[in-house]
DNA sequence: ACTTCCGACCGT
DNA sequence: CGGTCGGAAGTA
């Protein structure tokens, strides 16, 4: 008998490939093997081994193991295996997230040779004119130790610099110096308040179990410095621990925080790594050392040797929920990896999700609550200021505008929320009623007067904005509504004492101008801030006292279920941001209708009782949390494609405990000139949902459809429009 | 995803 | 009858 393996490719393939292992090779799972496959070579992931290989196929050999050692290890291959099911994406696929894109490519497991270079001590004068080169020397010198090439051109020296010097044998290459003993940091924890103390022991225990604890705590509570004790206390010095953030919480500041009191223990997982710090990251947290991982969704899936503790901060925040591809939530795979580890999970908000928030009721989680701002800071005092016909400037009121002289007045900063980037989001003729809609997408275009462009938001198109109407030929054409350009106009205009500075996407474009900002405006000069959700999440702001919302009524009558769960959550992170320090803090929500129960509830509610209230709503209608969602999307040149689609795959949908809505087109039913269309799955059980989508897998393949007909399948959905 | 296979369609 | 183009099938 043979010995055979099961493979997988990063291949979007529903199916495996068995391999026979020739005699003398050790292979065992999660390692990763080169194979051929059909006339070329591929690097293969093992899923299994000792398999039964279907009958009438002639195995091929794997031509070799990569590495003697599995690149996933058993832990983190459970955990990819559990969510590609849980999720219906291919498992290969689902395999590969978890290799650094060195390690996808079928690159050795090793970080390259880093060259060093040292001062020779060869006397040798240099030519005048080679100032740069004596430079380089002179920094040599200065460093007083062989430095890396990576470091010498970090310096601002080039490559033919230091080839002229190593040609005149004044510098040497030599090995990189011995690894010196990082610097243990010294630096004691600042003390937990009384009211974080109580918090802190209702955190999970460490005795070798699974433990999930939602930690509620407002925004200004201090739940970082809980995160921090809590990882001090309780990690041994050998375990690793892993903390989610959302990619915008991943600033300098949030890290060089933890470094503080971990020092090197610490390491950054995000985005922006390049391919050669992924790869050195990866290999520390592979081979087991004892880091403190801070990273972003993809963070979950790392493979950890000893993974101890995770905690995900923000844990309500929808960056979470990867939206393309591989379709997994790092939140729900960081519970799940607790319970892998059997070890403690810390989920915190000050805006828990109604999913997290739910299953503490149903004893799934404890539930920890910091409910007191640190120092002399209290709670914002929210007011609704309803805006019928109050006329408006920049999309502000007349009272809103006096509180923010007022606040200018005494000092502080404000701060205003506009939930669209752009000038305006739409343009019409006021002759002829002629909108400027997208040609590709069923969508208006906005506005941007700074480059006079109108924009559409949902796929990548552009023109110039025409000065009269198209249709007409009006000169009555217009800018209608509110976006971030244009109260900052309107404030700049009111306000021209002082600097307004916007802050969304498109004037954060540029790499480090998210952190100017901020150093500009915690330098703590009077100044209003006009953006988006951006200036929700996350930062501090300690000089501002105000927060206007210029219109909170968009989530209030959206046709997607949880709406009313993120416009609350929006506006109370957004009203976090108000007084965090001793002077007190006031929101102004304008809106149109004030007398509309949920707003009211904000006012006057503490979250947790608007949350029990919203998830009753859920429950009364079997919503997520009561019942498991999925969305099967399909999008094709023709709408009927799509709906034919569906309709077929509908017909496999037929078990009892499955409820089906549709097929019906997409909300934004045309995009990027592909007409999408979706089924929406609910199912009174987790386990039928996932048998019932497996088969809906298995009919989707089979179907044929033509060239660029697409399809997918959303478990968990963030977006249901 | 990438490759190969095969029938349709075109031109001489 | 060769040449190529696009869809379908196969990868163990």
């Amino acid at each position: 008998m043979t010995a055979t393996a099961r493979i997988a490719l990063n291949r979007p393939l529903r199916r495996l490939f068995d391999y026979q292992i020739p005699d003398g090779c050790r292979i065992e799972p999660g390692q990763r093997v080169q194979i051929p496959f059909g006339r070329q070579f591929a690097t293969g992931l093992v899923v299994d081994t000792n398999v039964t290989p279907p009958a009438n196929i002639q195995l091929k050999p794997v031509n070799r193991a990569l590495e003697p050692w599995p690149a996933l290890p058993a832990e983190t291959l459970k955990l990819l295996t559990w969510a590609a099911d849980y999720y219906q994406h291919p498992l290969g696929e689902s395999l590969f997230m978890a290799l650094p894109p060195a390690l996808r490519r079928g690159q050795p497991a090793a970080l390259p040779k880093e060259t060093f270079w040292q001062l020779s001590g060869r006397e040798h004068s240099l030519p005048k004119q080679a100032h740069r080169q004596q430079a380089l020397l002179d920094w040599l010198a200065g460093e007083g130790k062989p430095q890396a090439t990576r470091d010498v051109l970090a310096a601002g020296f080039s490559r033919s610099q230091l080839k002229g010097l190593a040609e005149k044998g004044l510098v040497t290459e030599c090995d990189p110096p011995a690894h010196t003993a990082p610097d243990s940091p010294s630096t004691p924890l600042p003390p937990l308040t009384e009211a974080q103390q109580q918090t802190f022991a209702d955190l999970p225990p460490v005795d070798g179990k699974f433990h999930c604890t939602l930690l509620y705590g407002v925004t200004g509570s201090g739940k970082t410095e809980l995160y921090l004790h809590y990882l001090q206390n309780n990690l041994t010095a050998d375990d690793q621990a892993l903390v989610l953030v959302p990619e915008i919480n991943l600033t300098p500041q949030t890290v060089a925080r933890f470094q503080r009191y971990f020092g090197d223990r610490i390491e950054v997982w995000h985005s922006a790594l390049n391919d050669g710090q992924r790869l050195a990251t990866w290999l520390r947290i592979r081979e087991g050392k004892p880091v403190i991982v801070i990273g972003t969704r993809s963070a979950v899936l790392l493979p950890f040797i000893g993974l101890q503790t995770l905690i995900v901060d923000e844990e309500h925040d929808s960056s979470y929920k990867q939206g393309e591809g591989f379709r997994y939530s790092g939140r729900d795979l960081a519970v799940f990896r607790g319970h892998l580890n059997q070890c403690p999970v810390i989920l915190g908000s000050a805006t828990p999700s109604l999913e997290s928030y739910a299953n503490t009721q149903n004893g799934k989680y404890g539930l920890a609550r910091l409910e007191q701002r640190v120092g002399s800071a209290t709670a914002p005092e929210v007011r609704l200021l309803d805006i019928r016909s109050r006329p408006l400037e920049g999309g502000v009121s007349q009272p809103a505008l006096s509180a923010i002289r007022r606040c200018l007045d005494s000092g502080q900063q404000a701060l205003v929320f506009v939930n669209r980037r752009g000038y305006a989001p739409v343009m019409m003729c006021f002759d002829c009623g002629h909108l400027m809609e997208c040609p590709d997408c069923d969508s208006r275009l906005t506005y941007h007067q700074r480059d006079r462009a109108l924009r559409c938001h949902h796929c990548d198109y552009q023109q110039a904005a025409p000065t009269v109407c198209p249709s007409c030929q009006s000169e009555a054409f217009k800018p209608i509504g509110q976006g971030t350009e244009r109260t900052e106009d309107t404030l700049t205009n009111l306000f021209p004492d002082v600097p307004v500075i916007r802050v969304d996407r498109d004037s954060t474009q540029r790499k480090g101008s998210i952190q100017s900002i901020l150093e500009r405006v915690n330098s703590g000069d009077p100044c209003i801030l006009v953006g988006t959700q951006m200036l929700a999440k996350g930062h501090d702001f300690p000089k501002v006292t105000l927060v206007v919302v210029v219109n909170a009524d968009g989530g209030l009558f959206s046709v997607d279920f949880r709406a009313p769960e993120q416009l609350i959550q929006t506006l109370l992170q957004v009203s976090g941001r108000a007084g965090r320090s001793r002077d007190p803090g006031t929101v102004l929500v304008q809106t149109c209708h004030s007398d509309h129960p949920l707003l009211n509830s904000l006012q006057q509610g503490r979250y947790l009782d608007i949350a029990q209230q919203l998830l009753t709503e859920r429950e009364a209608a079997q919503l997520p949390p009561f019942r498991p969602m999925a969305i099967i999307r399909a999008e094709a040149p023709e709408m009927s494609e799509s709906l034919a689609f569906l309709d077929q795959i509908r017909n496999t949908l037929t078990q009892d405990a499955l409820e089906v809505w549709g097929p019906l087109p997409a909300l934004i039913a045309r995009k990027a000139k592909r007409h999408r269309a979706q089924l929406v799955v609910l199912c009174e059980q987790r386990g039928g949902i996932r048998e019932a989508l497996k088969a809906a897998c298995q009919q989707a393949e089979q179907l044929r459809t033509s060239r660029d007909f697409r399809w997918q399948i959303d478990v968990d959905p963030q977006e249901t429009a």
